[in-house]
Parts: C-alpha cells; sequence; structure tokens
RNA sequence: GGGCCCGUAGCUCAGUUGGAUAGAGCGACAGCCUCCUAAGCUGUAGGCCGCAGGUUCGAAUCCUGUCGGGCUCACCA
C-alpha cells in the first residue's frame, strides 16, 4: 500500500491527465493535529495552475474519489488521511526498523586527536557524533568503518618528545628549563615516569633514549587515547598512523600525480599547489623550503590512501576550527580526480559551564579538564546524548551540572525512563488478558506515527550528517510514549492486544537506536 | 575585508529539504499518584521568526541587500 500511488492513481482517473508526468511532485506529509489523519497532500494546491481550477474544488474531488484502508477529508487545498484502525494493526505486525539501502562502502574518519596530548573535551563532540554515524552508516552502506588517523609523526611529536625527555631529567633531579614552545601539561610528568618505570633509562644510550620516546612514550599516548574513547563508548576499527602513510611513501605518489597535471611549481625553495585553479584564494606549500612535508601534503596523502582502500564515501568529522582547511582539501581532492568524494561534517564550538561560570580551557598551560574527568563526573550516557542534542550547526552550551541531574533537563533521563517503563509492561506477560483490539486513538495514533517515520529519520540523519536527528527522534518517540502511558493502562485495559503491540514495537525502535546512540539498555532507573 | 555557521517565547534550541493556527525543554503560575516506576502527565501565560525588499496560490524556510554574534583566513597541526 502506498498512498503517494493511490493519490496518483486518483488524479489520473478524475482529471484524464494519461502521464504521471503530467503531474507536478507533491510530498506526502504530517497533519499539523493528529485530529485530522496522520498524513496530508497539499494536492489542490499545487494541481491547481495546471488545471484552472481552485485548490478546494480539486482536493475535494480527489477526497471524495481515492479508496484504501483510510478515511480522506479536503481542507482548503489539502487531503487530509486518516488511516483505518485494521490498517495500523497489521502494520504493527511489521517491523517498524527498517533502512535505505545505499550501494558502496563508506568511512568515518574522527578525533584524530595528536598524540602529543590527551583526547580533551574539545574533541568530546566530533568524538560522539562520529561514533554515531558511523553507527547509522553501517546499516545504511554495504560497509562502515569508523577510523582514526594518529599524527604520530611531524614537528610537534619531535616537541613532545623533547617535553618528556626534559621532565625525565628534572625527575632525576637535573636543574633544566622547559623550553616555551613544549608540552606544558602535567600529564606530560606523568608520561615521564611511565617511562622511568616501564625503561631502564640509565643504562640506555641517546639513539635509545630517542627511541623509547618516540615509540614507547607516543604509545603510552595512544594508549591513553583508546583507553578515554572506550570509556565513551566510542570504537574505532581502524587506527592509521601517520608513519606508515609516510613510510609507504604516499606523500610522493601524490606529488608526482599533482607534477603530471603542472599543478605545482617551485618558489622560493618551497614546492607549491596551484591551488588556486580549483577555487582556493592563495596557492599553497606542500614541500617547506626546509624541505620538510606540510601537514597540508601529508594530509592529502592520507586521503588518497583511504580512497584507495576502496571507500566509495569518505566522512571526516572536523571541529569548526578547521573550516580554513576544507576548500584546501576540496581543491587538492579534486586535482586528483575525486571531486565530491570527501564530505566533511563541521561540528560548531561547545562551551562547558559549571554553576553558571563558563570553564576556561587553556590547552597551553595544560588547566584543561579532560574528557575523562567529564565522563567519569556525568557517565557515558549523558555525555554522548549531551553531545548531540543540539545540531551539529549549532554551538553546544554543555551544562555539568544540567548533566548530572536526574530530572527533566537532562534528555538522556527521559529516553531511559521511557523505555523502563513499555520494558516493566512487557514483563507482565502472565497477567495479559488479550483483551480486543478496538482501535486507535489520538495517544497511539501520535506514536505509531512517530514509529512509522523510522526509516524517513534514518534518511534524514545521513541527509543532513547530524546524529541530532536521531536523538530528537528518541525524544519525540519516548514523549509520545509517556503520553500513550499516562493516559491509560495497557495491560487490563479493554484495548490491550493493541496497546500491548505497540508497546513492543516501541521497545523495539527503541533498543535500535539506543544501540545505534551508544547508550545502556536500562531495566531499572 | 573574504569564506563558513548562527540570529525564532525571558533562557537554550527544534521546525522533516516552500504548505494549514510557528513547536519543545528550562524558568513562572495552576492542577494530577487506590492504578503497568510522578525521573511522568494535564493546563495557563509568553512571538514583528534580527531588519528591509523580492520570488508565488502560499515564505521562519528560497533570492538580494543589511545589522548583530561565533569560527577561520600559515612554509602550525
Amino acid at each position: 500500500m502506498d498512498l503517494k500511488s493511490i493519490i496518483y492513481e486518483t488524479i489520473e482517473k478524475q482529471f484524464n491527465i494519461t502521464s504521471k508526468d503530467d503531474i507536478p511532485s507533491f510530498d506526502l506529509q504530517l497533519t499539523p493535529d493528529i485530529g485530522m489523519g496522520e498524513y496530508a497532500v497539499p494536492v489542490g494546491f499545487v494541481l491547481a495552475k495546471k488545471l484552472k481550477m481552485a485548490p478546494d474544488k480539486i482536493a475535494e474531488q480527489i477526497a471524495e474519489n481515492m479508496h484504501g484502508p483510510f478515511e480522506a477529508h479536503y481542507v482548503k487545498g489539502f487531503v487530509n488521511i486518516r488511516m483505518s484502525d485494521d490498517w495500523w494493526l497489521s502494520r504493527l505486525n511489521e517491523a517498524f526498523v527498517s533502512y535505505p539501502h545505499i550501494t558502496g562502502n563508506a568511512l568515518v574518519e574522527f578525533v584524530s586527536a595528536n598524540p602529543t596530548g590527551p583526547v580533551h573535551i574539545g574533541h568530546g563532540r566530533g568524538a560522539v557524533v562520529g561514533s554515531i554515524l558511523t553507527n547509522v552508516l553501517s546499516r545504511v552502506y554495504d560497509k562502515a568503518d569508523s577510523e582514526f588517523y594518529i599524527n604520530d609523526a611531524g614537528e610537534q611529536i619531535r616537541k613532545f618528545c623533547n617535553s618528556v625527555e626534559v621532565r625525565i631529567r628534572q625527575l632525576k633531579g637535573e636543574q633544566v628549563e622547559l623550553p616555551e614552545d613544549s608540552y606544558h601539561g602535567d600529564y606530560v610528568v606523568d608520561i615521564a615516569k611511565k617511562v622511568l618505570g616501564t625503561y631502564d633509562w640509565d643504562h640506555l644510550n641517546e639513539e635509545q633514549k630517542w627511541n623509547v620516546l618516540w615509540n614507547g612514550a607516543v604509545s603510552m599516548m595512544e594508549e591513553w587515547h583508546k583507553a578515554t574513547l572506550d570509556k565513551l563508548g566510542v570504537m574505532m576499527n581502524i587506527w592509521t598512523s601517520e608513519r606508515r602513510i609516510r613510510a609507504e611513501k604516499w606523500p610522493e605518489k601524490v606529488l608526482e600525480l599533482l607534477g603530471e597535471k603542472h599543478l605545482t611549481y617551485e618558489q622560493e625553495d618551497a614546492l607549491w599547489f596551484k591551488s588556486t585553479a580549483f577555487g582556493d584564494d592563495k596557492d599553497r606549500v606542500l614541500v617547506k623550503s626546509n624541505g620538510e612535508y606540510t601537514y597540508y601534503l601529508v594530509d592529502i596523502a592520507y586521503h588518497l590512501e583511504k580512497i584507495s582502500r576502496g571507500y566509495d564515501v569518505l566522512v571526516d568529522v572536523w571541529g569548526a576550527d578547521h573550516i580554513g582547511h576544507l576548500s584546501r582539501m576540496n581543491s587538492a581532492l579534486t586535482a586528483l580526480g575525486f571531486e565530491n568524494r570527501l564530505n566533511v561534517v563541521l561540528v560548531q564550538t561547545v562551551r562547558f559551564w559549571r554553576q553558571g561560570v563558563a570553564v576556561a580551557m587553556s590547552k597551553r598551560k595544560g588547566e584543561f579538564l579532560s574528557l575523562d574527568e567529564l565522563i567519569e563526573e556525568i557517565g557515558k550516557d549523558a555525555a554522548r546524548i549531551m553531545f548531540v542534542s543540539r545540531s551539529v550547526d549549532a554551538t553546544l552550551d554543555f551544562d555539568i551540572d544540567v548533566a548530572k541531574q536526574k530530572a527533566m533537563d537532562n534528555p538522556v533521563y527521559y529516553i531511559q525512563y521511557a523505555y523502563v517503563r513499555a520494558r516493566n509492561i512487557l514483563m507482565k506477560e502472565q497477567e495479559r488478558q488479550y483483551g480486543d483490539a478496538k482501535g486507535f486513538d489520538t495517544y497511539e495514533r501520535t506514536l505509531l506515527r512517530l514509529l512509522n517515520a523510522y526509516e524517513d529519520r534514518i534518511a534524514q540523519t545521513v541527509r543532513k550528517m547530524d546524529p541530532f536527528v536521531l536523538e530528537s527522534y528518541a525524544w519525540d518517540l519516548s514523549d509520545a510514549f509517556h503520553k500513550f502511558y499516562q493516559f491509560d493502562r495497557v495491560v487490563g485495559c479493554e484495548y490491550e492486544n493493541s496497546r500491548w503491540l505497540l508497546t513492543e514495537r516501541f521497545v523495539e525502535v527503541m533498543e535500535e537506536l539506543f544501540d545505534i546512540l551508544g547508550i545502556e539498555k536500562l531495566e531499572h532507573m
């Protein structure tokens, strides 16, 4: 049963239109008030010009002549459709969880924090956004992977290793100052201690010491990253090292490919990419005058490498402060023949509040609230939901006090409470009397219509690349369920069978949403 | 100055890709537990959708201009 086709057929018959192509397109939309029915079509307005008729006359004729498991009424140019109780009852015997299918493989890259410092609180939003997007895409595409790019090569890592080395010497009692451009955070001291506890530092020669820093200290940071993400319920199935990208000569491949297309040139001892040919306002350096590769070149190389692994869709989750990098990255990929392959999700900034005061985040002095502390303080579920409780385009005010409250301010409790209530009903299987299914009223129909929108919401999430769509869907469903629950009982009411089935379907949909959002399915509050 | 994001209820924000009387949470006020968890529900109050034009049957939504806030404009990553 497809409402749109029924409407198309009715239009064709009623107005003698022979081809569907002659009918302007229209959407099946939701009525503003469930009392008007569940679905609506503004078909009168759409056809008015073509038929040279008043919109309400057109809607009237269509409403009167369309037939199916529903009642149709017209209001102005709208045809409002109220599905029959029988139709909804049979709908309840099928699953609501279903997905559109898109052929191809997707790769979502996110967090990708430098191993020179912890995954900090500013990474939190991108981490959750990326993990939820991966969960959604893996249900829509043939395959979807999540990936963390480890920037474990280059100037910053050298600086980090130097910082650890100075801290080690200080721990040994040497009077040495940390250079101004070092990493000053206390965690560097912790790493220094850990290195001393793991390796026999005093008996290493200079080369071995550097080796311990370059490999040992850096991998300690990586382990820390993994542990933090793990606590946040963020699972990466691929970790890619910048060292490998360099070792496999991907930057050289990029230089070669761009060179073949005559898109590079030398100037002032540096090698430049003619990105202006692709809309950039300025050409960009690929190889610095000192011979080192820029981050830009290595990042292009990394993206080329990702594409070489057979991904049809690349999704990068970036902080809004990387906006400048976007046009450059697109220029380079277009030059390499991969226009539109990259889909960047720009996540706006988060401001954290505690007791009405913004939490200062001075990365340089190392005085940041860590993501570890945040998760420990408010819990994984609250953290995840708070991070996606606004659209990615909106800056997020994250109130830590609110996230700790077990009240309505905190959406995670609202959602989990609805689920717990529904689960508790289903545990009363023994008391069930299987009353007749007599029909569906306002609260049931609101919930049914929402459940029936599952696939649409998934499609919308993919189109917008924004997990907020699903968070608000979970909230909408919970809202509808709380009202449904409050209005009447399920077990023992005269509509027991239909209300029971509806509760079962609600639980199924919520469980799938919880899996996608990465939050726990609680049995008790 | 250029690019991107945001201006909608007192506050924080939705608005399903142009549709009907613009919604929710918080805050304020008034109610609801003999009943599957009251961490919930019901009701009231609160709006020049930043501003000005334009497009059309119809605009919070699209276009142009303009004002305000955020991010960003490296041989840093």
